[in-house]
DNA sequence: TTTTGAAGTTAGGTATGCCAAACTTATATG
DNA sequence: CATATAAGTTTGGCATACCTAACTTCAAAA
């Protein structure tokens, strides 16, 4: 069969930057890849090579860069789980951008499917559950702030929850 | 000054282990390092070496090894980012405890203060905010099951929600 | 068509972090 | 006390993943 995920963290950071090349330049070359990752051209090349022995990237010397069908694959999980770790920091735990983005990067290469799921599952129901939605968050906000529960204000809030979850519109 | 936080992720696990293994047993051997991390008693040798030139550990060939307090200092800071991570997933996330644990294994090493602290924050606020608590957490596992909200328990759900708040014992 | 410079490659080097196997030390038991 | 053995160390080797610097290729401008 098809290699699993024997994959490097280095060689995921491959794949996803050459994604995000595809998308914007159509094909990816070492040079870009090279700058998006930090990285000399050199070391790229070595990288390639790898990549190409799995059959991820479509790669000949002093050409354009590829996904293969598989590699695209791997690529876009890879940053559906950047996507979905970033959602979930900047939208529940209310992180500003940059320190989410950051985050992100390194918390894609170390969470697997259960917890993935989970996080999905988790930002959904926060933002559908009457109980919860964006001003549960707000309040979370707060709490964050003054590190302590305002109780006096726990009466409207279930209150206002309700006549919201009644009354969607009004 | 004294190194900050130029540890690799191999160090922190080792400063994690040898922390564990004085709590257990006062003091920590070689041997019990290696069992611990799942690797050879040759690479832990190399490993203390490191560790004892950061001035973390206190080493000598053949003797038992201990945590100076700077590598103490280190070490219970990521054995709480170990904790807090494991209790987001198991109490927040739901996930099992075998998945949460190998899980924070791995993402202690890549969150740093401000998520952590949010962490913190939001496991506390979900436990004490009346619009949440285990009964908000268990309808979201009933989500995560059904793959969709339950929206004609919402009214109840949500009285019970105020009925509890103003009645705590009853 | 030649040339030149940017992009790509190659070669040699460094650092980490692991292993296996040979070797050393310390100690507990005969 | 002698010695077997468990624990610890050393050595040499491998893989990843970087770097710098020299070299090659390709294509666009002269």
């Amino acid at each position: 069969m098809i290699e699993k995920r024997d994959l490097t963290e280095s060689m995921e950071d491959y794949l996803e930057a050459i994604l995000a090349l595809e998308r914007t330049h159509k094909v990816a070359r070492a040079k870009d890849i090279a700058e998006r990752l930090q990285v000399q051209r050199g070391t790229v090349t070595g990288a390639l090579k790898a990549l190409a022995e799995k059959g991820l990237i479509n790669y000949a010397p002093y050409s354009y860069i590829t996904l293969t069908p598989q590699g695209s694959a791997v690529a876009r999980e890879i940053n559906r789980r950047h996507q979905v770790i970033r959602n979930f920091l900047t939208e529940v735990l209310r992180i500003p951008p940059e320190t989410a983005e950051t985050t992100a990067c390194r918390m894609e290469h170390v969470v697997e499917g259960m917890v993935l799921d989970r996080l999905v599952c988790f930002i959904d129901f926060m933002h559908q559950c009457p109980r919860a939605g964006t001003d549960l968050l707000r309040a979370f906000i707060r709490y964050c702030e003054s590190g302590e529960l305002q109780w006096s204000q726990c009466d409207t809030c279930i209150d206002n929850c309700k006549e919201r979850f009644q009354n969607p519109k009004g």
